[in-house]
DNA sequence: GATGAATGAGCTTTCATTCAT
DNA sequence: GATGAATGAAAGCTCATTCAT
């Protein structure tokens, strides 16, 4: 007859919300936010369509929630431990993060491939917008710069971090639309050769 | 009051056909597919919403035809005249024509972008797929083979192929994401210095 | 096989249109604003839900629009058209015409009440409170003030109006509870007899 | 440690109920009934959902509750200690006693206006009408008795009582209206000055 | 007694599609 | 061919109520 404690009230609430927000994503990338509706996440998760409003005020929230959540994908491809390696074991450590997060993670970066690119729902992800300008760009500078920094202009080496990251969008935009069959790594390699001799 | 012939009749349905999938693709790129109505185009094309029906059995179907009439623009992309000129030359031409296409096509590429990345509409975009396979990817191989073919095995050139594709996928991505101020065409030729000296 | 006039069509959507709104208000002064439900109304209109949003944007522009249509009653109880009679005589045909209306549009008086005693709803029925204060009251100054004009000051008259004005809610409050068994007439004759003789 | 006696434990669910039932009108009163949720409720209390339903059955009942807690403002207004006193004289304490209350319990009487004239919920407040009907009703009678006994019918008197009565829910109408501008005794002394010359 | 997570019925609203004219 | 009124399924969301602890 003892009420439950704030503790466990807490607890019961995270792993709710967790639930929803794993859910959630897989719905979203399987169908798109606007098919995904909120009843095919609660049966996914298997609880009450209520229940989400519990947790988020709208599908909106949600969506910003997922991608929130998607972060930490972003931060695990960043993380490049060691200090002490050259510009060019970055690069190699960064693209080898990302292709194995598309592979780990591929509901999110069809996600990711559906609302970046959707006209309205875009404006919406303010947050993921801050967060690129702030975190990864500047990241994928500082590699450049100390790639190129002897021979290029700084707008030139912009323009070479554009690029790479067109690269990324673009492999990422077409493993995402062919699944399996793509053969990422081999791809990856190839573009290693663009940069440095091997 | 002369009767109309049935030419003139097709001619006049033709050009109905062609107003409504114009609107249609402007509506989808602004809106996207979900949040576009049939309602919105049918005003857009300053005509009524059954009429719509009459051309096209759903508004799926629309979707189809819209994407294959923007088959266009990937023919006048490939559009490489002469027949007397390098490898070279040809991938230049083909990267022109395809910036100039994001340029003057904006709508277009953003309907590509939303659709293709879409996860269940674009499984009904099977004549896109169709035509990619068997026109746009089999130019871009030939070209490759041109500029490769002495000291890459078919298979690694494969590879180069769908690299350059992500490129091109990858910087259709961020210039609709961006818009006007992503700088193109110094992106263009980062990316031919990647592959030519210059 | 000849389309539909755009007369046609005016008039199929006026004749709708007037449904919906009769309807409407039978169903919100039998229900309440908040119990009364869009489905009600189409049921009682012998309609689909969706038609209700082919004239009407939203549940509250629905109200305002019943309201406005609710202008007539006022206006009907202020048709007062012998200009050659005294003020005494004005009164008692408002009177009558106001106890008429409190018989003949009971739907119309119990949706008044129970939505300008709201607190919320009633700051969206802007329309109606111009309303009042540009023509009801305005009308009852002027017979007021050829009542007393001799005897007291403006300040004083304006206190007559408002109390007579009480004298109408309370009685419109007191009809719309106890229904039929309320002695409209008596109690009318008997508010006559606070300021005239008889 | 002393263990709670039996007396204490009720002393406390009084105490509980009682606020309770005091927020409950507050936010009745704010928001009516229906746009007024337990929720909001409960916050207001400061104590959880789950425990209202600990005092009352349902939303429906803590309406009922509010309700008669309210009585003991018309048991307030009907205070006339004083027994040697004239009908006049209880006339004007009666109406110095339900302006004051007016002023006092703005929350409830907001929420009588909004309920009473609620047409469904009202069958719902059968205890309102047996009150009334018992107890504030004869009261006026006796009063209006005294004061017209000698030239009017019993029947007479009954429509006076009644006009009295609208004239009482007129003012509250109004002022519940227009808030704080509304000049209440001002009109007051009006209204007396119908009844007696002054 | 007390908590708040969880439920599910029911609400308003949207929109692709049909069809009488 | 052409119109737009009308339909109805399905969406997002709210909230009184229950219940395990």
């Amino acid at each position: 007859m003892t009420p439950r404690t704030p503790e466990k009230f807490a607890e019961m609430r995270e792993k709710s919300r967790n639930l929803i927000i794993e859910k959630a994503m897989d719905v979203f990338a399987k169908h798109g936010y606007y098919k995904a509706s909120i009843n095919m996440i609660s049966k996914a998760a298997g609880i009450s369509k209520g229940l989400i409003y519990n947790y988020f005020k709208s599908k909106d929230e949600l969506l910003q929630s997922v991608f929130v959540e998607g972060f930490k994908y972003f931060d695990e491809m960043m993380k490049i431990d060691q200090t002490e390696i050259s510009a060019q074991e970055k690069l190699e450590i960064l693209l080898n993060n990302f292709t194995q997060s598309l592979k780990d993670n591929l509901p999110f970066w069809k996600l990711y491939q559906n609302i970046i690119s959707h006209p309205i729902i875009s404006e919406k992800l303010t947050k993921f917008k801050e967060y690129y300008e702030s975190v990864f760009g500047p990241l994928l500078m500082s590699i450049f710069i100390e790639l190129f920094g002897n021979e290029m202009t700084e707008m030139e080496i912009q323009i070479e971090v554009m690029l790479f990251a067109a690269f990324l969008d673009g492999i990422a935009f077409d493993y995402v639309i062919m699944g399996e069959e793509y053969p990422l790594d081999a791809i990856k390699q190839k573009l290693l050769g663009k940069y440095f001799d091997r």
